[in-house]
DNA sequence: AGAAGGACCAGTGGTCCGTA
DNA sequence: AGAAGGACCAGTGGTCCGTA
């Protein structure tokens, strides 16, 4: 029938044409306090958009079966025709709203906070289940978000931003001053994206060079991996800071 | 030439007719004090045993390149035929030598320290050129340790008797006791094994059910990953010894 | 029969590159 | 051109089962 005809193509990751929600920063300050707008990026009908209002974040389904098949609402709309990608970053200012088919910073950083809550649900349910229970933001945990309809996540996209997520972690200040002067300069997120990285390789000389330290010492940023090209950053630096015979001494060591 | 031939065929992992050394717990107590006798295992002449005496600990090798070709030893003996496997396990008590063809239980628990000093000797290498680090015993470390010359360590035999050797961390007069009583009765080494599993469902019971914070409370034994099997056990305990209606309750509350 | 371990397999971390 | 993300790939954790 229909719903299986449905879940088939489902499972191919090339339908569920669901609408999608976002919330829109309201008031300025940090991510995570306020609403996003509800932008639909989905091809199903216009008339859909409102549904399925917190879809992303509860809906109590098992993590381990492909279908939702028969459920409350149809996926309707015209049939063989991808979902949409979501907008592209642009570079905002703290609390600033991208306009137009474009989304902020605040937002990106958003998407991190909800990984870490699906993470926690799948840690409880792991728990409760007596199976092994991930630290980090694993393919199970993306697995699990796309199922609870956040299909807007997906691993390549988080993992590319790490590390600015990092920056807004560990030094708020720092990362709004760079938004604001790379917004101001009309720069574009693919650079502000590298500029992130040198503040950070900052920090770690300042914590004795261990990156990964750093990351674990912060509760929300500790559950991400440590992006590969910070912790060759960070070594690089490390290594031609310590004076050239001194390669190996250990953290807090300065050359002199 | 021939040194070419031999590293294809070691890269086989068929030949590497390596003379294995273990050492013999001299005196009674705990592993890891006393050496062991060398026991040959391996196809190679008689008159090789005793060569290459510390091979396992040391030697500085890279750890990504399959080659030791070129060094100050030949492997010579006759070509083509498999590596002999270890002895078989047999109970034995605490500071007991098995004798015959056969490896006693300290000598077992010996193998899951060596294993952590490799484990060390790779992390100490990432950190090193800055890698990442693995906190637990890998692959990677299983074959840096095959490539330091230990080929008597396989990942399916540390496995199979990780919760045995947390017995041994987590309580040693228990597992003292258990090994006696079990060579007394005549017990095979899985007969055995099977055992170990009991009293560490008991002591998980008496830590609040947390079987991965108890490995990891330990220092030997964090760096092994929980046993499957003893996690279901753990689980399937603490479900049928909490209240029907209270499975979900916290660790350290007990039913009443 | 009891046991050691080569070798396989499903699902991982990582990210490239065909796509829009 | 700049960017999002499907999909691939080498190497992982886990352990079965052909072997001795």
């Amino acid at each position: 029938d229909t719903a299986n005809a449905l879940d088939a193509l489902s499972q191919e990751g090339l339908s569920e044409e669901r609408v999608q929600q976002k919330e829109a920063a309201g008031s300025g300050g940090g991510a995570g306090g306020g609403r996003w707008e509800v932008v639909a990026v989905g091809g199903g009908s216009k008339k859909q958009q409102r549904r399925k209002k917190v879809q992303a974040r509860m809906a109590s389904f098992d993590d381990d079966d492909g279908s939702d098949g028969g459920d409350d609402d149809d996926n309707g709309g015209g049939r063989g025709d991808h979902r949409q990608r979501e907008h592209p970053f642009i570079v905002t200012e703290p609390g600033e709203v991208a306009r137009g088919k474009k989304n902020g910073l605040d937002y990106l950083f958003h998407l991190y906070e909800q990984c870490r809550e699906f993470l926690i649900q799948v840690q409880s349910v792991a728990k409760e289940r007596g199976e092994k229970c991930p630290t980090k933001v694993t393919n199970q945990v993306f697995r699990y978000a796309k199922k609870a309809g956040a299909s807007y996540i997906n691993k390549p996209k988080m993992r590319h931003y790490v590390h600015c997520y990092a920056l807004h972690c560990l030094d708020q200040e720092a990362s709004n001053a760079l938004r604001r002067a790379f917004k101001e300069r009309g720069e574009n997120v693919g650079a502000w994206r590298q500029a992130c990285y040198k503040p950070l390789v900052a920090i770690a000389a300042r914590q004795g060079w261990d990156i990964d330290s750093i990351f674990n010492a912060h509760p929300r940023l500790a559950v991400w991996y440590v992006p590969t090209k910070l912790r060759q950053l960070c070594h690089a630096e490390h290594s031609s800071a310590a004076a050239p015979s001194s390669v190996s001494s250990g953290p807090e060591r300065l050359p002199f």
